[in-house]
DNA sequence: TAAATAGTGTCTGTGAGACACTATTGG
DNA sequence: CCAATAGTGTCTCACAGACACTATTTA
């Protein structure tokens, strides 16, 4: 069979070593990982955050990130930046959305493709530091005791139409000096909330904690994330086809407590 | 206030202007479109398609998408170029995933932000056709009789690990001479899976029948979507709420016979 | 008028939500 | 030993699932 040609009577071959894409214009591409675990004591949960050190947003604080490499997938670049930072691999991770708004990023035409992490507590960091976050249903903080930082979002409500449906939309305004660089505050609010949305119905939790864990501690994770407290026995009855006890018993974090300990059975 | 000066002794104002991004490589980024309908007698899905009429893939069926402009949100662009192809506008539109494998063009370095179109039957069309589209459990079979066109796929499952879980996978593999372009595969599959998991628990439906429909034909609608029967009763209580009766009564497309006529209520 | 389809009434089982209770632990 | 927390038993209610029935329409 010969080869097609095309209306300029090139076969592919031919085509191919002819092509250049240099008339378009192309944007930078990134991703930016919001990495979420939670505190020693389960009561607050954490995210990674990076000290920039150029221009622009010289010294805020932005989500870890980076450009991708012609070579590798976005999902490979994450998982690079993600060890770069905090030595973990293997980690949960997760396409959330990618952000293409002209303008964001005021260098030059960036898109970034977000990416969720989910860590277990204690692991050690190089660059990134951790902050606590609170996010409620009008506002949104970040903190930082060591370095002195707090900032601090509104976040209001919106709806917008798509097809014939309303959706609810929230816009995020600062109202503290400090703020997120970038459109990262947009990032981690839609990446929280997408995580809010599958958590109960999901595995998700069992990436945040270690091997081992108790129930009050993975009720309180439970609570966290979705933003309200939960009736024990119904919790228990829910999270038991999913856990094994290890046969010991360890104190609880939450409380200090003994309580039975549980590993994941997958 | 002094403007802040980073570790070249450059101000935000100056580092913009010296600014070039040319170091880094970058990739063209295209919108493609699922657009999904659903046809005259309510027995199955709809797929637009475009024959692509250059190399790579010359006179492959493709998804209808193009590169997005410098100026314009990804949104933006697939907006765009539906309206070029359906002539339609404000229709349901969704971000799905972004496609990233290198390799996935071979042309270049081409990233896909891969968008959900849900659109009513009967609309005009320039250059893209239809094509029916069955989805089920271990084959994908896209044909349209007019082009003599059948294109299947088989679909096997693999697992794969993403923290501590493991999630189901699918790989599609060609059975037919034919094939999609690029990877427009994965973006369907990916998408229906995507809009099967919502479509019971939003009003998703609504945007892909007219502005009156009887219960019969919305309730196939929920079935080829779904892929399973629904019960009559059960899925009349479901929807009673978002719906509300004009007063009249029509012929329902699925079986030619008078039933009331609903509209949706917002 | 008969077959097919539109539309309704109601039973059941499951699971989330809620509350009250007993058992264990730490100070 | 007592206050606090771990852990259990069980009631209620909403809702999906299931089936049987009546009403209307078409041929």
């Amino acid at each position: 069979m010969p080869a097609k040609r095309d209306s300029n009577n090139l076969t592919e071959k031919e085509f191919l070593k002819q092509y250049t894409d240099a008339i378009y214009d192309k944007p930078s591409v990134t991703t930016d990982i919001l990495v979420l675990s939670v505190n020693e004591s389960f009561s607050g949960l954490k995210v990674l955050l990076v000290k920039r050190e150029e221009h622009p947003y010289l010294d805020c604080y932005a989500l870890p990130g980076g450009f991708i490499m012609k070579d590798e997938t976005a999902y490979q670049a994450a998982a690079r930046k993600l060890k770069e930072e905090t030595g973990l691999e293997d980690v949960y991770l997760d396409q959330i959305y990618t952000f293409t708004k002209p303008g964001r990023d005021p260098r030059t035409w960036v898109m970034s493709i977000a990416y969720l992490a989910l860590v277990p507590v204690k692991i050690a960091l190089s660059k990134a530091v951790w902050f606590d976050i609170r996010i409620e249903d009008s506002c949104i903080k970040l903190e930082n005791s060591d370095e002195g930082v707090s900032i601090c979002y509104d976040i209001t409500n919106t709806t917008f139409k798509n097809g014939k449906l309303s959706y609810e939309n929230w816009v995020a305004t600062p109202v503290t000096k400090d703020e997120l660089a970038f459109d990262h505050i947009e990032i981690i609010v839609e990446s929280f909330l997408k995580l809010r949305a599958s958590f109960e119905h999901t595995d998700l939790a069992f990436n945040m904690v270690g091997d081992t864990f108790t129930l009050p501690d993975l009720q309180a994770l439970y609570e966290l994330v979705l933003g309200k407290s939960l009736y024990k026995t119904n919790f228990r009855a829910m999270v038991t086809p999913k856990i094994e006890p290890t046969g010991s018993k360890i104190k609880s974090r939450t409380k200090n407590k003994l309580s039975t300990e549980y590993r994941y059975r997958e």
